[in-house]
DNA sequence: GTCTATACGCGGATAGAC
DNA sequence: GTCTATCCGCGTATAGAC
């Protein structure tokens, strides 16, 4: 078929042993992000890749199995960018009051999110979809758990659904700052920190 | 061509004198709306449409005249909805303070997004995409202004800036609830006015 | 005005030459 | 390992019968 995929989904092929290889994966990753920012998910078409990336259709399928696969692997990427930045946001300040924390977690969320706007901003829709392998969810769900430890062990109500809500607060605004072409992170971060310290007032600090 | 479109873009076709005729556009629009609440946009195929319609293809064609006039409808219904509802918000409390006009203004906005969550949130996210029609970007954006210029006359900084970010964060947080199957309306927005009262906190207020 | 049947193009994916 | 050429299904949109 066309669109469905095979079974073993989006496992972005054995490592290939050749480091020419591994050049070649960024070229294509690089091309499909390019096209993501300057067309969208519209124009993210295998042949648009490959043209991009300088080759033929037939060698990207030489790397990815799928074009869903490539998504996929963009995807996981910045999410593991994003959890790594988070998980050493939460371990450096484990005994720091709530606002230093929320603090940390915002420039971490930012960091990432200003790394590539517009492609942070495609990926996190794309991301919505049943695109969503379960390995990925997964991922994403055990740090969403490890902010709402952190928020819990600080006393706060409800932990698990703040911890969605400021995530989801944080992208919102990150992408607003990146939709206007906005390159100073710093300041879309206090502007975010305000939010979610008013989010949270009434869940006692 | 398949995708692309005609000259005279989403124009929902001149309005049928036939009562029946409304009667059918609204089967349709409905057919649609449960599509894409249920399936999402990928699901959302002309041919799904007339099926769930009870309708041909043919049909649909008779009162639509792409299957993007149909989301543009769809989302255009929406708009009106949410920007009668904002308007209202804004002049029922012109010598109101900050707070008072902020509480307004997200219960107006969680009412219409929660009147259809997911249909919401399949409308956000299609929005987003070229499919936005020059007059349905003109529409948000002069109540956005009405918005921006209410904070101001309440001497709020960055006015613009402000009313875009707090509608981003607005969306995002009913999105999010909605995603968690909540109905409760009420205590969402008394999260989302938490949020916007701390986002405003040093603009001066 | 509604149907069925079909055309048409796009894009994902593959075959097979080099 | 990379290319070109092609297959094939899907989905939009239309033709034409009733």
């Amino acid at each position: 078929m066309t669109t469905r995929v095979s079974p073993t989904r989006h496992a972005p092929r054995k490592t290939p042993k050749q480091k020419r290889s591994e050049d070649t994966v960024a070229i294509i990753l690089e091309a499909s992000a390019r096209i993501l920012e300057g067309v969208g998910l519209d124009g993210f078409t295998t042949n648009a890749v490959a043209e991009r990336a300088g080759i033929s259709v037939g060698s990207v399928y030489q790397y990815f199995p799928s074009k869903h696969a490539i998504l996929a692997e963009l995807a996981r990427r910045h999410r593991v960018r994003f959890v790594d930045l988070t998980r050493t946001a939460i371990e450096s300040c484990r005994n720091e009051p709530t606002h230093a924390l929320i603090g940390r977690l915002v420039d971490a969320a930012v960091a990432e999110q200003f790394r590539r706007p517009a492609l942070a901003r495609m990926l996190d829709i794309a991301e919505r979809d049943p695109s969503i392998d379960g390995a990925g969810a997964a991922h994403l769900r055990a740090v969403l758990d490890m902010i709402a430890e952190a928020l819990a062990a600080r006393g706060l109500r409800d932990p698990v659904r703040a911890a969605e809500d400021l995530m989801a607060l944080t992208r919102a605004l990150t992408d607003a700052a990146g939709g206007r072409q906005e390159t100073r992170g710093a300041e879309v971060a206090v502007q975010i920190k305000n939010a979610a310290l008013g989010y949270l007032a009434d869940r006692a600090g």
